[in-house]
RNA sequence: UGGCCGAUGGUGUAAUGGUAACACAGAACAUUUUGGUUGUUUUAUUCAGGGUUCGAGUCCUUGUCGGCCAACCA
């Protein structure tokens, strides 16, 4: 409730503004939104967008929220997309109060076809598909009547009748609108309605010969279901005019469309027929490689409901063309794992450290805490031993000016354990560094440290003799610029080819029993997900995101 | 030569005729047993010209720039 209230006073979005006024003005008592995919392909960040505004929509003020496949092309419409679009939309957090799709209403749309011929607004054609695009004329001059435009209606009804028996081939007629063959807006000069298609269709199977166009179903659609605010891209801003004759010249339920500018995340790319060609291509794994933008790619990537939820609120709706930067979703996901991820430790490219005042054989048990942003998470045992690994990048024998990480004579301190100092390299006939040897300061325990002595960095290591071989997949954005489909030549000619790095790291005892949907903080080294290739007795980690580094940035400079 | 959208810091949104706000990114400093986190500071007279008004990012007008529209796709 508190949370409610302080919303209530944020300002509002053009949306939420019309809504507002629909509803205090009496228009409404309470909204209904619909998502309406098409089973053609996965649920992308572009989806999820208009997920969390339909939706959120509806939770915000009184009402509720369909899910609507348009499937009203059987050609390219498959079942599998559509479980996996339902699951998807189940791990972004919402419920729809009714599963529909277009074709439920095939048999109403045939009825509303026959109204519009016996009303004189539409008539069959037996132009080709070539004579109808050279009859449209082109944005500045205006079109031809078809030929076959002044069919009288009886006529015009025993060929719709005909066209619904299947006695025609694909292709050899269509229904169209009569509406205005110079009218300025492309979309009213005689719109197709009905196509003839001889195809099975993923529900209706053989029944149908013909099926409707996209605009002779979605306001249809809306209208059955008596949603109030038809919420779609700009794209589809030139579709409300025949949105709108529709509905009035059926005399049906008033629904009305609005239109929002499709969010555009940079380095990434949501073009569903790009998507599926690195899919079908194998530059990734498959729709839900963690490298995807699809939901399903974000949730194996180990990014969180809450995050995504999180980004979109930030973006805001606005009617203008954006690129948001993808450095807003890394943030995203960083504040909600920050306080949710167990911190665990691993090494990725080990560097043996010999702590030679330590006893052989010996193992001394750390606690470290799980997670020092939730203290209620508590804490974990961590085996300290003779022998332990450290990150290859925090030693070096000649370090710069501002490194204090290990060096020769530098103190250390080995996180939630004791501080070390670099003693000794130790290499091998080629002069690579084998080993390092360090001492350990006794009275230099973490929580009881007594020492005095200063160290500048602390590290995250694991016991050599405890340490745990993991796969580790470390991801990073797929493409390396901003905007991979701007300009000449292929959208794939600016992949990342360092997208995935797959390395074995060497991973705390603790990890072995974590809950495998558990998020972590892989210390100093990024968030990790366990992926779902995961074997007992062989884990493997994707790298969510990583920590964001001031050092290195320093470094670069 | 048409119609329809849009234009506010690098990015995304806000300011609803009363003197440009918030977040991300960037920069700097402080804090920190993660070079993480956290805190502080910092970055714009709102596409341009003209008009209305005591007062314009907001209203009007002209222009410029960008996007969309000529699939039997959605």
């Amino acid at each position: 409730m508190a949370t409610e209230e302080t919303k209530e006073t944020k300002s509002l979005n053009f949306i939420e503004e019309i809504i507002e006024n629909d509803l205090s003005n009496g228009k409404y008592d309470s909204i209904i939104t619909r998502f309406p995919p098409e089973p053609n392909g996965y649920l992308h960040i572009g989806h999820a967008s208009s997920i969390v505004l339909n939706f959120g929509l509806t939770e915000r003020y009184k009402g509720y929220t369909n899910l609507r496949f348009d499937d009203t092309n059987p050609v390219t419409e498959e079942t599998e997309y559509v479980e996996a679009i339902k699951e998807d939309i189940r791990w972004l957090g919402f419920e729809w109060e009714n599963e529909l799709y277009a074709s439920d209403y095939f048999d109403t749309l045939y009825s509303y076809a026959v109204i519009l011929i016996e009303k004189g607004l539409a008539y069959v054609d037996d132009s080709s598909s070539d004579e109808i695009a050279r009859q449209k004329g082109t944005p500045t001059t205006p079109g031809m009547d078809s030929p076959f435009r002044s069919r009288t209606s009886a006529e015009n009804l025993a060929l719709f009748e005909r066209m619904k028996a299947g006695e025609f081939p694909d292709g050899s007629k269509t229904l169209r609108a009569k509406i205005d063959m110079a009218h300025p807006n492309m979309l009213m000069r005689d719109p197709v309605l009905y196509r003839i298609k001889h195809a099975r269709h993923h529900r209706t199977g053989d029944k149908w010969k013909i099926y409707p166009m996209y605009d002779f179903a979605h306001g249809q659609s809306d209208s059955i279901e008596k949603v109030t605010h038809s919420l779609c891209t700009l794209e589809f801003v030139p579709h409300r005019e025949l949105y709108n004759w529709l509905i009035e010249n059926l005399g049906i339920y008033p629904s009305h469309q609005y239109e929002f500018a499709r969010r555009n995340v940079n380095h990434t790319i949501t073009s569903k027929r790009k998507l599926m060609q690195l899919v079908n291509e194998k530059y990734v794994s498959g729709w839900d490689d963690p490298r995807m933008p699809t939901v399903a790619g974000m949730r194996r990537r180990g990014y969180t409901p809450e995050a995504i939820r999180d980004f979109v609120e930030r973006i805001g709706v606005s009617k203008r063309e954006n690129s948001v930067d993808l450095s807003l979703l890394e943030f995203c996901v960083r504040e909600h794992l920050n306080k949710i991820a167990l911190r665990r430790m691993v090494v990725l490219d080990p560097l043996k450290i010999v702590i030679t005042n330590f006893p052989e054989g010996e193992t001394e048990i750390c606690r470290s805490e799980n997670n020092p942003e939730d203290p209620s998470s508590g804490d974990r045992e961590v085996p300290f031993t003779r022998e332990i690994l450290i990150e290859k990048d925090d030693f070096m024998e000649n370090p710069p000016k501002k490194y204090h990480r290990l060096s020769p004579g530098q103190h250390v301190r080995l996180k939630s354990a004791y501080i070390i100092r670099c003693d000794e390299v130790i290499r091998d006939a080629e002069g690579e560094i084998t080993e390092v040897r360090c001492s350990y300061i006794e009275n230099s325990k973490s929580g009881q440290d007594t020492s005095g002595v200063a160290a500048k960095a602390t590290l995250h290591w694991v016991s050599a003799a405890h340490a745990i071989p993991v796969e580790v997949r470390l991801y990073d954005r797929l493409f390396l610029v901003e905007n991979p489909s701007e300009g000449e030549g292929d959208f794939k000619d600016h992949i990342n080819p360092a997208s995935l790095k797959t390395v074995t790291g060497y991973a705390e005892p603790a990890l072995a029993t974590d809950s495998p949907g558990a998020h972590f903080q892989f210390l100093r080294l990024g968030y990790f997900y366990a992926d779902k290739d995961s074997a007992p007795g062989r884990l493997i980690f994707n790298r969510t995101t990583t920590l964001r580094d001031n050092f290195a940035k320093t470094v670069q400079k």
